[in-house]
DNA sequence: TGTCCACTGGAAGGGAGGGCTT
DNA sequence: AAGCCCTCCCTTCCAGTGGACA
């Protein structure tokens, strides 16, 4: 086995979460934000502000930054307190609730349970501390979209109602999100509410990138370790894919990761491709491992109907195969209704493949297509799940002829 | 131009499961 | 124990639809 080579100074560094002291090429954002939540300092109530910008483009990374600031301040006797919740990791308004109230209440008796409570009593108990506390308080709701998306306005009309009840303390709203579009299917009333003030993140670019790796790099490696065109390389690549800084800090990481493993002295560019590779598959194998039973074996379907030739398959021809492998492996069969969304759902998570398209007199159907790498189709082959269908002999044909 | 197919995708609602309150 | 709440996964119902074909 090869030795590994201890290559990297400095993990914590390269990590995407990490909120280092400078930010560069966001100074003017942050001063952006800063300006609108000034009136905080003196206990007014700032705006509500909307973030947007793609993955990346250092939209939590500057909250975070002022949020370390704010909090910084808050020990020093402004009143002001800095919440954040993130909303694809807490998507239901209870959980998103229940994560604002127990960042608020500090008393662990007081804390809100997990489940059980109404929405109305959660909202309650969090205005009476709040309200108690005597404060200016920051909401950060990053991925917005995703909650709105999924439980529609609630969240929202919930957060912007505790206003009207509270004397002393307010709170204000920053929404953040990467969908550009997605204030275009609220509430007028609401979005008016959400945007008063709107902050666009651009995508970085390429020197930006450069920028950015090389900053974290100095601190997080030795001298000579990183061949000179590794940076520029990581930047190039990830400024292909929307001027993605998470993205590039990830290459760069995990590059010299593979260089560690493999016991080399020096990451190359090499080892980004290696690591571009890796990236690619660990996102999706990921996305697999959270999949319900139901949806693999949806994805089994097309993963064996493409294996029989048939490369762009129906969602009737899905659902025969997927009929017929739930009787082999002893499992409940689900509506076609409940399988077709399963299938969009996959193509959401870019799994697989799905466009509507219609056939003429043979209807409108959606045509599948299997997306996903060999490695991750091995994968899902040998889930335990499925142990009955790969041992599965077809009856012998009795012919008649 | 109208018909018709095989669905799509939204809406409403059921029921199980987690847990709190009284 | 009974009643309540929220979430998740699911079913049922149904209006809508793109485009080949007659």
């Amino acid at each position: 086995m090869a030795k590994r080579n201890q290559i990297v100074k400095n993990k914590k560094i390269l990590q995407s979460s990490y909120i280092p002291d400078n930010l560069p090429h966001r100074k003017d954002k942050i001063d952006e934000v800063v300006e609108i939540l000034a009136p905080a300092l003196n206990k007014d109530k700032p705006s509500n502000i909307l973030i947007i910008g793609k993955t990346g483009t250092g939209k939590t990374a500057v909250m975070n930054y002022i949020g370390k600031e704010l909090k910084k301040a808050d020990e020093e006797g402004v009143n002001c307190s800095f919440i954040y919740v993130n909303c694809e990791v807490v998507d239901t308004p209870y959980g998103i609730l229940y994560n604002i109230s127990n960042q608020i209440i500090t008393d662990i008796s007081k804390k809100i349970p997990f489940t059980g409570w109404s929405l109305d009593k959660i909202l309650n108990e969090m205005s009476v501390y709040i309200e108690k506390e005597d404060k200016i308080f920051i909401i950060v709701l990053d991925e917005i979209d995703r909650s709105i998306q999924k439980n529609g306005e609630d969240i929202f009309y919930y957060l912007t109602s505790i206003n009207e009840v509270l004397q002393k303390s307010k709170i204000s709203i920053i929404g953040i999100t990467n969908n550009a579009k997605f204030t275009e299917f609220l509430n007028p009333k609401i979005r008016s509410r959400l945007g008063e003030e709107k902050i666009i993140f651009p995508p970085y670019k390429v020197d930006q990138l450069k920028d950015i790796l090389s900053e974290r790099a100095e601190f997080a490696f030795d001298k000579g370790v990183l061949e000179d065109d590794v940076i520029p390389y990581c930047a190039a690549l990830s400024a292909q894919e929307m001027g993605d800084a998470r993205r590039a800090l990830d290459l760069l990481r995990i590059s010299a990761d593979i260089a560690e493993r493999n016991g080399d002295n020096k990451v190359t560019c090499a080892h980004v491709r290696s690591a571009k590779n890796k990236i690619e598959l660990d996102a999706v194998s990921e996305v697999i491992k959270t999949l319900t039973v139901q949806s693999k074996t949806v994805l089994m379907s097309i993963i064996l109907n493409s294996e029989e030739n048939l490369d762009h398959m129906t969602t009737g021809e899905v659902y025969t195969k997927y009929k017929f492998i739930c009787e082999v492996i002893g499992q409940s069969v689900l509506s076609q209704r409940r399988v077709a969304s399963l299938i969009s759902e996959l193509d959401m998570l870019g799994i697989i493949h799905a466009r509507v398209k219609s056939f003429g007199k043979l209807g409108r159907t959606k045509e599948i297509e299997l997306n996903t790498p060999k490695e991750i189709v091995n994968m899902i082959k040998s889930d335990d799940i499925f142990i009955d269908l790969i041992n599965y002999k077809p009856p012998k044909q009795t012919t008649i002829f």
